[in-house]
DNA sequence: CATGAATGAGACTTCATTCAT
DNA sequence: TATGAATGAAGTCTCATTCAT
């Protein structure tokens, strides 16, 4: 039922399974939060899409925020994998960094932003600690910047006619790539959006022309 | 006090003037809400920093969200003007681009995006109307898309050869200018990389290359 | 539109009359009270409705609750006319018996007791003195007792029989009376209820049986 | 202290017992409602004399109109409770009407009705639904007209002389009764009235006369 | 660990009343 | 007299959090 499954525990035969409670809690957050928004969605909500008492959720998470801290640490950590695991893909240099970019801002988009209360699950309370997405942003930008960093050596690509180093242009396209989440109507609006934007800005950073 | 005063209506001697309460309100919840966000700022804390009482509020404003519904309606307001401003300039192609993104995006960024809470100043409960900020918007788009059409006949802009229509284009680098809001630390950074991501977009648009 | 008419004041050419405004709000104060009770009408409603501002009801009725107890008066005293103009009215006694039952209880019936919000309106805030409905009664007591004794002496009723005084059938007669208002779904069937408790009860009263 | 007690649940040592919370509360609210009215009784009130958080009533009744309807619907039990028993007594026809009378009337009285709130009581918002007095009414009603069925073949009552169905018959005993709570100014005085306006009604179906 | 009844601060909103014009 | 903007006490209801079992 959720965009994404929990991490796929195996069950005992009771179908319990000690530990796997916080992760069913977030699941039933999630969706909860995609549907309702952060506000509107009561503790005692949670509890009840999770199948579990209102006080089992002060056991695994010390307030509502928290719980939702939580929640954007997994979502963290998936991007990192995905991330990763495209990375080690074999790609041409543009499609592997559209590729890179969809792997993160795409898989967001999916699980938090395609939502109507987007903007209210971006942060509930002001901003999420940086430590939560921080970490697999700086990865990330290294890794593209490795990848551009190649590409000019290969020839591809001509920074200097942009006036940009490689963490500028890293940088400048991971911000233009962001953009395609504002006022994307459906997944399929939201990636023709991001191809868009990363061509487009790519081709601005092209040696052959 | 706040980013933007409310319209500078003269003041009479005694320091009251007709029809200058809304405007007070607005501003003072404006103030607020950048502070703490929406959820955080009662009606209550709204009332004291305007000086009025709980009560006043309520005759200008039906509820809560319609007191948001209308500082929307007023940013959209002003968004409106400035655009307006701008286009009706003496510019060159790219300056007047770059002029008219920053007239949106940079004003709305001052306003509203460089809070901490600004997601949950997007929009506090789901998706605020429509007819807020599409007529700016239609608006916009229209203006941005006869500039490359002009552009196009000058031979500055080659749309063809990145496979884009006019509208095309500008959905695209209004997306990618979109995305300058990520992450800006401050309106300076903010503004690099608004106008980072226009040239290069626009660089990626150009007939010379 | 309203039940009854506030007195029928001529106006003067311009349309207006001093001292008719208390009662154009009086007017308007039943037919919203009657409408959503006393509770749901608001000062604000009863000015509106009256083409009147606010604060002018402040200068006729010192509160609301006065305004209440003003519009109970004015019910009274037309109570007591149409009460003396049915005993004024040459009839058999069991007719004018049940006459002036509905010139009292029916009226009260018309004007307030037939809305859904009766209840409410018996008596918004805890009791209306004594003194608003008290002389009324006591008149239609008196006269009613008259009429008791004259029918003795004719031997048209026996209340030796029934262990009663004139003053004590008045009252028995009165109470059981009042009990018509209860349940009744429209004046028709109020009027039936009526007229058959009244005919029951004075036939245990009749001296013929 | 309140007039009737809420069930009489047995306490645990703790003093304390599954399910008796709601009937605590009402039991304050039912004291508070006929000391000082539905309006004027707030919420807190309600908690504060139920000994228990504002919160806590929320748990049992979803509003305060819900609040009284469970008081309705509880008293509306009890009177149900009460006919019963007394239809199943072994008394002679009219005292046995009589004390039905009181059993539905009078207990009403003893516990609402003798409030100097009364009216408001009696339904604070428009019409209480049908179904709570309306169930208990029916029965009464038809047990009612048992009674005169058979006091008709016995031929201690004669319908016919007096135009009426046993429905009819006891519609109006009923209705008459019921105007004994006007202006009843203490319990005996009610007792009196009632006890009056049933034995002429009964004298006017009587066949001996 | 798990439960869920209880809490109570706090939010939004209404509206009778006042008062400067 | 008449107005209506302004007031602020009071009310209903929500919900994150606690804690005894």
């Amino acid at each position: 039922m959720g965009v994404i499954d929990s991490g796929g525990a195996a069950k005992s035969a009771s179908g319990k399974m000690q530990g796997e409670k916080p992760g069913i809690i977030l699941d039933a957050a999630l969706e909860l939060f995609r549907q309702y928004g952060y506000r509107r969605t009561s503790m005692e909500d949670i509890a009840g899409a999770a199948n579990v008492a209102k006080g089992t959720l002060y056991i695994y998470f010390k307030s509502k925020d928290e719980l939702f801290e939580a929640l954007a640490r997994r979502l963290a950590e998936q991007v990192g994998l995905n991330v990763r695991e495209v990375l080690a893909r074999d790609l041409p240099f543009e499609d592997k960094v559209l590729a890179v970019l969809d792997a993160k801002i795409g898989f967001a988009f999916r699980l938090v932003l395609s939502s109507p209360h987007a903007a209210e699950l971006t942060a509930p309370t002001s901003q999420l600690p940086d430590d939560v997405f921080g970490p697999v942003d700086q990865e990330l930008r290294a890794s593209l910047a490795g990848l551009f960093r190649d590409a000019v050596k290969r020839g591809d690509v001509d920074l200097k006619a942009a006036g940009l180093t490689p963490e500028g242009a890293v940088d400048t396209l991971l911000a233009a790539a962001h953009g395609a989440e504002f006022g994307a109507k459906s997944e399929d609006d939201f990636h023709d959006r991001l191809t868009r934007i990363g061509r487009l800005t790519l081709r601005g950073l092209r040696a052959d022309l």
